[in-house]
DNA sequence: TTCATAGTTCGACGTTAACCGAACTATTCT
DNA sequence: AGAATAGTTCGGTTAACGTCGAACTATGAA
């Protein structure tokens, strides 16, 4: 990383393997670890830290945080642009690689977050709320509407019981598999031992995957449509 | 120039502070010998050929000789379209060289990319293509409408021998200073050349700059309105 | 032929930056 | 509170690559 003019700052960032594997990683959409970007890049986390700085000090990758992990990203859709167009050129030029396959389907599916429910089935679930106006705000700040309100205590949800705490009632969560939102927060951790309760799915030991029954993901389906 | 998986090894090539001088230098779309490209890069001419080697193998350069001079250029549109949106990258992130001096606007007025015109005159002449339009198409993929081919007839276009050619006649590539789509491709090419044949605009020399007469300004306008 | 210009190849040097171990902070789980 | 997980910072080592001097090939001019 070389001191240059214009774009062979770029280039030398690009131009590390380690760096160059994060970014492709980073291509998918999703938001990734730290570690999942270590582990992809083939480096070690300290490495991997300092890869991840420099990108972000150059304004090619953003950082959220998001309780004990780092959620990296590409910064915009230019970074996105550029890479895609360097990746073509590879291509054409025969420089293509395979890439890693796919993990884990299930937990791809449903899995915990802490505490709250996430996966695809997660993902849905506050697509669905959002769609029927039972949720509002914006990526970062998220509430019920008074429609959503009905909603949870029909489901039932204990809301006052939430409310009294000092834990946000509602928060997004940045998703694993997916890069969308799910619902975090005391609504999102009630719901999930809702789902529990109602028999739809259970937890499976020693894996954070949420292992929904047939009957039981036939419900959910029906009751957070798309 | 480390080893490594598809975009590292364009970005390390592109990297480097004197091949991405000599890069930006064969932007301006004329072919330099290998003494200038050292001049431009501020290398020795040893310390330009092995450069010029590397980039001539990853078929970023091509190579003409001609007497005892070996001239080197851009090896295709793609080289171009790749180049210049990281340029566009680099400035959106400020990284340009701090040497902005009078020429800053003009470039951004109006400039050469390799072989077509780019700049906001540019994006203007594409835009106004679509929009009457005489070219259709999505971000990706850009053609001629009937209309506009006759339109490209009229204008003093050679479409014909154009069209025998194995090279698009169309192609869209993305802006530096704008982020929207100029024309890029054979017709990019002629369309240029046209502009210049016309006398609406000269070459400025040792420079990227298209330098628009008044009056070729007007003219250039008026054939393509907004 | 002889000289000059254009460019390549080789070898050695020096700078740079990626890498990891170890120690440190921060957040969460028990 | 204590253990565990996630990530950062620091320092020293190592390997890579750009750089140039010198010697070499090739084309053109006198």
């Amino acid at each position: 990383m070389k001191e240059g003019p214009d774009i062979a700052l770029l280039g030398s960032l690009i131009g590390d393997p380690a760096r160059a594997n994060m970014l492709t990683a980073l291509m998918s959409g999703k938001a990734l670890t730290a570690s999942e970007l270590a582990a992809e890049a083939g480096v070690t986390l300290q490495t991997a830290s300092s890869h991840l700085k420099k990108l972000e000090t150059s304004e090619l990758l953003r950082q959220r945080k998001q309780g004990r992990h780092r959620y990296f990203s590409l910064a915009d859709d230019d970074v996105g642009a550029v890479l895609e167009a360097l990746m073509g050129l590879a291509a054409k030029r025969g420089l293509v690689r395979t890439r890693t396959g796919p993990k884990d389907p299930a937990l791809r599916k449903a899995r915990v977050c802490y505490n709250h429910l996430a996966g695809e089935l997660g993902v849905q679930m506050f697509d669905s709320l959002q769609a029927r106006n039972l949720v509002s705000g914006d990526a970062d700040h998220v509430a019920l509407t008074r429609a959503g309100e009905n909603f949870a205590v029909e489901f039932g949800i204990e809301l006052e019981n939430l409310k009294k705490s000092r834990r946000p009632v509602c928060k997004p969560c940045l998703d694993w598999s997916a890069r969308r939102n799910h619902l975090a927060g005391s609504l999102g951790t009630a719901m999930l031992s809702r789902i529990h309760d109602l028999g739809w799915a259970k937890r499976l030991d020693d894996s954070r995957i949420v292992a929904f029954s047939q009957a039981g993901e036939a419900a959910f389906l029906k009751a957070f449509p798309i």
